[in-house]
DNA sequence: CAAGATTGACATTTCAATCTTT
DNA sequence: AAAGATTGAAATGTCAATCTTG
């Protein structure tokens, strides 16, 4: 079944494009997916162990990108109480700040490049690929 | 519609999971994604900008990836005759070699993760996603 | 020992500038 | 000038090892 790797093919070329092409007001593609999955989560905040299993980065990775954006105030940093091995990444006001106006963005890029598909259509899209990334192994 | 963004962000985890747990028996995602395209072309063989175009690679990191896989055998270099600008790459039979074995691991890893999905949702998948790909540009 | 997080060293890919040919 | 390709410099993210805490 060679769909199956023209599916692959897709993801890595909309992936690439994606990541240099998409218009966020001066944002990485890598921290506004980060700043995205912070927002949405309870509380603001994840710890970066999920953030990792959520992008699909590996942990050094999420440590990698996280810091500058400490640094600048896009995120925070918290400490858990009862497990002094996790530290929770929080979703800063800056951070607040700047997603708000990059998914303004985003949304517009997002409603010409597949706006136009049926919505049933991406219903499934969305269900295929939540799917296919839930049998890979995140870890190991 | 916070669905559009969803995609991109499933597109995103994908390609980062993809890149790291596909096997391809030592081959690189990137390098397999190239040798793909080589194969399915007439004449295997294409320019580096197309080469870019089809890959949503940059020419400068075509130009990268190709040199130590023109260095190892993967891939040839054949000038245009009637275009001095213009450098074909060319599969190389050490590429196809290598292509055969990574295309039978990728088949078998793709069945695992997304032959599970309806036909018809895979085709209606892939035109989604080749249509959003087709409305990014390219260049520029 | 296992889990979460980080670090050093390195691989990969982009960006902006440049070169050559049309 | 525009098109195709390449290069120096830098950003981005991985891998394997390590540290700390449970």
């Amino acid at each position: 079944m060679t769909k199956n790797l023209d599916l692959f093919f897709h993801i890595a070329k909309l992936d690439a494009l994606l990541s240099r092409k998409i218009p966020l007001g001066g944002l990485g593609f890598s921290d506004f997916v980060i700043l995205s999955h912070l927002d949405r989560a309870e509380g603001k905040k994840l710890r970066r162990i999920d953030l990792a299993e959520k992008t699909g980065f590996t942990p050094s990775g999420i440590t990698r990108l996280l810091l500058p954006m400490e640094k600048i105030g896009l995120v925070g940093r918290e400490p858990n109480p009862t497990d002094a091995r996790v530290s929770y990444v929080t979703l800063a006001p800056g951070g607040a700040t700047l997603l708000a106006d990059a998914r303004e963005r985003a949304e517009f890029f997002a409603a010409e490049t597949v706006g136009v598909a049926a919505e049933s259509d991406l219903d499934r899209t969305l269900a295929l690929l939540a799917d296919a990334g839930g049998r890979i192994a995140w870890n190991a």
